[in-house]
DNA sequence: GATGAATGAGACTTCATTCAT
DNA sequence: TATGAATGAAGTCTCATTCAT
């Protein structure tokens, strides 16, 4: 709430006009972004390749941290959105079909704009990204360790693993969406990595 | 080769004085980097930082990024050094035995400054950090698959296995130690971790 | 008579309604003016200031300078008329009294809003001061001088008397209204000022 | 003491080219000021004028508003210097000849460059004009109060004569020289005002 | 070499003004 | 007539880089 250099956008437009505006300014930072970098993406080009006036960008953000903030913000909201449709409503069967339908909606979610996603996650200042990483992350968690009571054998920290295997999945499909792009796509990959995920819980006595 | 933009230092320099000019500024740059974020890391403030002028930071490098090229190839040595070290020379026994020492010397390498290796990876333009990925990616694949090798009971692609397991255990341990690195400390850690990816090679039957 | 950048306001609104926005809008310029400078004295600022559109405002002034000099002008009627009632009608018997009714009425105009005043003296740009400077000024003059006739002895240079008695008094009481604006109030203030005035008419022999 | 706006010079220059580009700015300014106004004085016509670079004015002053406000300073130096040396170190030997001498030595300072003088004390924003009003006003006021004492028959409230004395003289002068600034060059100015001051001192019973 | 004053392109941002609704 | 979204010229200021000393 700190009077400058806040990320808050300046105001949520409510005529229709306004939010065309809106989201072109938000598509203009996005295409820039991609193409140019986020130290190249100057307000001026993201006007102009939203085919906005640069007054018009500062009508609704404060600054340039703020529309990639929003932007930010569009983009997990988008993701998240995929990420919950695409996993169904339907309670699954057993604890691997339900890894199985996890990792296949990260996967759908993941396919998503792998190109921009990555330049958000790798380029974007600490500073922005950081205001939004905890949002989803403690709500999956509880989700996580509530699945996988019942299902594991033995003593272990349900906590820790649920920790463990979200961050494994999360991060290796992030990964691979920044370095290898097309394996996104094989169905392949959905299967070893439900298998990884199942053979961890199923914990193998050694 | 190109003329422009360069990303290697000037020269990298022999005498002792030199090399100790050339250390502190990647130094300043380091400081600098983790505080205030790559848009306000500026050549001033790194010379600042450095206890050099800025003439003298341009006396070894021809422009900012070259600065940063060279931060993160350092860091980048550094770090595999580490892990290399950590790791020792002995033939590990089991395939088991194999995988811990691996996950047990990149939490080691992990360790040695999560802040400033989050900062690197996550701030950094793209342009800088994608000159050096493939460095030793595809050095550690071909070792990985050669290691799998003998131990993977069907018809499984090892190829893909070895990738897999490396992103996931590379990207997990980053994602850990930017988000909670006081969990890289754990003993428990390297045990999940190395239970995840044992269970995985051998390979549960459906 | 120019083109462009006339201080005129685009028309003396005649019905109610207009009029009442028409001094809306000078009275939200006055407010900002003293609160936050001329500078930062923003048409957006002045409208909202003044409960009415930013649209609203180039209805009735073709330009921010117009409002200010519009805004002078009633300001410097305002006080006129403030002086001419408080100095009254009646002929004074003697100089002195004279000169005691003219310096009682000038502080009674001082009186008005000294914030105000200094704002509008010192900061609005001298293009728009100027544009007002001459205009009571000679007919004030004449009155001075015709006063001071019969009343001075010897040879004396009574446009010149005139004109300093008037910069004298006229200039102290600005500037008293600006640096020590309490002082305005003191009974006293009007003794010295008068006696100040009323020995240097009498023209002490040295 | 704010960090941001705050009116201070950014670093006084201790080499002599750096003295010599300090300078060229207060000069380059004063020069847009009187021509242009304080609006149209901007940064890059300053630095324009001043013969120097954009980046070089901002090397020694931060922001515009310190540009003026040490341009003020420097002014308000030089005119009291003037004002000093004009006024001579020889005690006067009556009143009256104290007073003459301060008017003459006022007069002398206001020759100065009327123009400049107006413009600063009458386009600047009053933030930055206050901030200096204070500095040599209480000085003076108890210089003239001494002044006065011996001097005053009766019961007089000599610090009310000395202030109302400094202000009327001081407003005058300034006041002729924003209006009619040839007026100041004249032998008659210094006797009449001399006249007022040393008439009103003497305390004409009524 | 080392220094740091100087440079100036270009970034971010404001705000007076217009005009479709 | 009123509104306020949109415009874009122009302002302030930064910072990577150069170069005289």
């Amino acid at each position: 709430m700190g009077r400058k250099r806040s990320f808050q956008p300046r105001k949520r437009p409510r005529q229709a006009r306004a939010l065309l505006t809106w989201n072109a300014v938000l598509d203009g930072a996005a295409q820039v972004l991609v193409q140019r970098g986020y130290d190249q993406a100057t307000t001026d080009r993201i006007a102009e390749r939203a085919g906005v006036s640069i007054g018009s960008v500062y009508e609704y953000f404060p600054n340039k941290e703020a529309i990639f903030a929003s932007l930010l913000l569009r983009w997990n909201e988008q993701r998240w959105q995929v990420f919950v449709e695409a996993r169904g409503e339907d309670e699954p069967a057993s604890l691997e079909d339900s890894i199985r339908q996890t990792i296949r909606a990260r996967l759908q979610a993941a396919r998503l704009d792998p190109a921009l996603n990555t330049a958000l996650r790798r380029e974007l200042p600490l500073k922005i990204t950081q205001h939004q990483a905890r949002e989803k992350h403690d709500e999956f968690l509880e989700v996580g360790v509530s699945a996988l009571r019942g299902h594991v054998k033995g003593r272990r920290d349900l906590a820790l693993m649920a920790r463990l295997m979200m961050h494994a999945t999360h991060a290796a499909i992030e990964e691979i969406g920044a370095t290898e792009p097309q394996l996104l796509e094989s169905q392949q990959l959905e299967d070893e990595l439900t298998l990884m995920m199942a053979s961890y819980v199923r914990g193998v006595e050694r």
